[in-house]
DNA sequence: TATGAATGAGGGTTCATTCAT
DNA sequence: TATGAATGAACCCTCATTCAT
């Protein structure tokens, strides 16, 4: 019964990251690994030994490169955003003008495949800045702002949108995505019962279908009611 | 043990629920105790020994009448939900259907007035859905889906919307909604940093503000392209 | 969600038991209820609410009718002793002397018929002797002196044992028979792991064989040596 | 709460298990400690939390040390049942072939010497398997199956019985001991009472006397008879 | 006699975080 | 820098028993 659980550690001379770079590796093996277990399940379920075992690394260790589980899930937070703002920038300057269709599905499939930037984009605001000293939380702002602003530039161009309109339906989306994509995923044995009952399967919703309604009736409003966003009562 | 709040057992008789009249007021009592604990903290830092304690009962009577402490809040969240359409339906009868602001500032009242409306239906579909019998689930998004139906019916005729958009507009508030109060109730410390910093004072928003303005690009938009619902890719 | 448990409660009028007859009835629907369950699922984890509400009577009705819920399984256990000891009897009557085998195997077969008393049996001592009131727990013992003293006679005669030999294996019987019965009915997993490997098989055993083999030997040996009952350091 | 007992959390240092051999230490501190409540009251109220405080050490450390509360009184019984059959096979050499007497009373010392091993003993298979890995029985039984090949065998030589009766002999003894030292240890009221009454006092048994006759005539019985071992229907 | 609402002490276990090594 | 042993508060829920009705 003496475990013997160092086992599968390999050799652990040269695994001190002396040096910046190394930090910085290492740092990224958390967070991928992080990032392999919220694919098997919720943000709730994994635990921080959970994350440090996969990582290869000790329980403290992982305390190291991050002050808090929240501050560490933060991060994960914002690389992929980060990358989901390079694919949104891109698609803009991809797609041409006359179709906001086609703009559209890209963007849908930007979220489609980073399923969990939804999972952790849900958990943002009522757990994540929780926790996590306010200065990191400050950095990610800053960089989340920074963003928006560019490509809510970009964006007001793209869509004929009046001054302002960009940033503002990028601002509602960090409010919108996630929100939808929990209605969309309700546990297993609810949405079972759901699709049995012929009176709540409208409950059932196909997040990818209902955010392009959302959007197009959202992008029709501000460019026919521009006004609104400075009216003000607002 | 050490504290013995309400100690010394007050006269115990006349407190047992013995009707079924009796039963629903002592269920009430709780719910009232939750939705008391609910406004000084968030649900995520309410026991169920609190919950019970500030309704004057012992913790396993609490389970005599909730299953889960998710069933208890899910009640909580119904029972608000219900008075939120009561109240709805009310505006919407109320108003003239000239004045759509003067509707949009009623209907941003009917939220305001509810803070613990938007508390729960923040963790509804991540928490609540979790650990509650399927079949209570469902009668709460029965109950739900018929409101949604009837109060959408009237929205369309008041608003001037297409068949279908009343309800889906209601079913979209359920995700945005949320999403707004959480995005505008950032804990104490970082809303302070964020004002302070005057690159980030956007994200110090300002929920009846910010749903205003959603809600008049929504409506606009599904008065303009009321197509867009009905669209063959959605 | 208002419950309407007393739906399946069929009238009430002429459920209260007034004369002794009744008492007795409802006594035995109580037991009987309990035995129910008991062929479902082990001792350990029967509650009293599922014993009264199987019987169909209210929770605190048990308690009319047994001071604890030891006190009520211990009366299971005593009726299903004395059952027992009646196919005992019997059996040492329609058995040729001349027959040992014949005899053990309608021995294991009373025992085989009886997987409850097993499972009683084995709680007797460690548990319900622990909260019976100790008037009830002699009602018990005495029932069982009889009996044994009765049998263990007959018994003597039957198999040609010295006087004392007779009660005297019966009583080794209360401790070997519930023993033996454990060991034979390990939780699944294990008992699949068991047969697994090779080495281990030999801890799968099974009852009726191992307690036959022990029988055999016994009474070989009360035969052969009737004088080590009366050793005078025992 | 109240207590805070050895509060004040005398000096820490020194008190982490770094090494291998430190661990063994402290996981033998907590088994001592359980051992030590074991003395004094029966399993069942014996809590995970007694144990981890007469251990000087949190609650969550005892489960740092074993996965569960069965786990860590199964390894208890492991060690105590070792012991025992160290104290056997040392019995076995030392005394002479032709003192059967002489070798029955050690062995019954054995067991006087040793409640807490009668006690666990008699929760191993309604308890404690039941919640413990199977991996970690699988331990325990293998263990277990060496000392039961290799002590039957001395002992078949010993006591000049066939080929096998050796370790079933030792086999039995699991359901026979602790059975028997159940019998003999009722609560004291019992007890009292069962002392009192003239024709009861039959179940007040003495735990070696009775282990001895029932041991003597076993032995004299396998050999008379070794052919019952391998009846064919057994 | 019958009911079933109320009790409330406990139960085992988890896990983010700390800190001696 | 890395480790992982140690912490301990906190958690939800159960259930035998009581007693007002």
């Amino acid at each position: 019964m003496t475990h013997g659980q160092q086992s599968s550690r390999q050799d652990r001379s040269g695994r001190r990251a002396v040096s910046a770079d190394l930090k910085d590796r290492r740092r990224s093996e958390i967070l991928a690994a992080a990032l392999r277990l919220l694919s098997e399940r919720p943000y709730a379920a994994i635990t921080m030994s959970e994350v440090a075992a996969a990582a290869g690394v000790a329980k403290g260790t992982s305390y190291l490169y991050f002050p808090t589980r929240e501050a560490l899930f933060l991060q994960l937070l914002a690389e992929h955003y980060l990358g989901w703002f390079d694919a949104f920038d891109a698609q803009l300057q991809a797609s041409a003008v006359t179709n906001l269709d086609g703009w559209i599905d890209g963007l849908l499939q930007d979220f489609a495949r980073r399923p969990l930037l939804l999972q952790l984009m849900g958990v943002l605001h009522a757990v994540l800045e929780h926790n996590v000293p306010v200065a990191e939380v400050l950095v990610f702002k800053r960089q989340l702002a920074q963003r928006v602003t560019a490509s809510g530039a970009a964006l007001e161009q793209r869509l004929q949108l009046s001054p302002g309109a960009g940033s503002r339906l990028l601002l509602w989306l960090q409010a919108i995505v996630p929100g939808l994509a929990q209605m969309a995923a309700p546990p297993a044995p609810l949405r079972a019962a759901l699709l049995a009952a012929p009176d709540l399967s409208g409950f059932v919703i196909d997040f990818s279908a209902e955010l392009r309604r959302l959007l197009l009736a959202l992008i029709a409003g501000l460019r026919t009611c521009p006004e609104t966003l400075h009216d003000p009562r607002a």
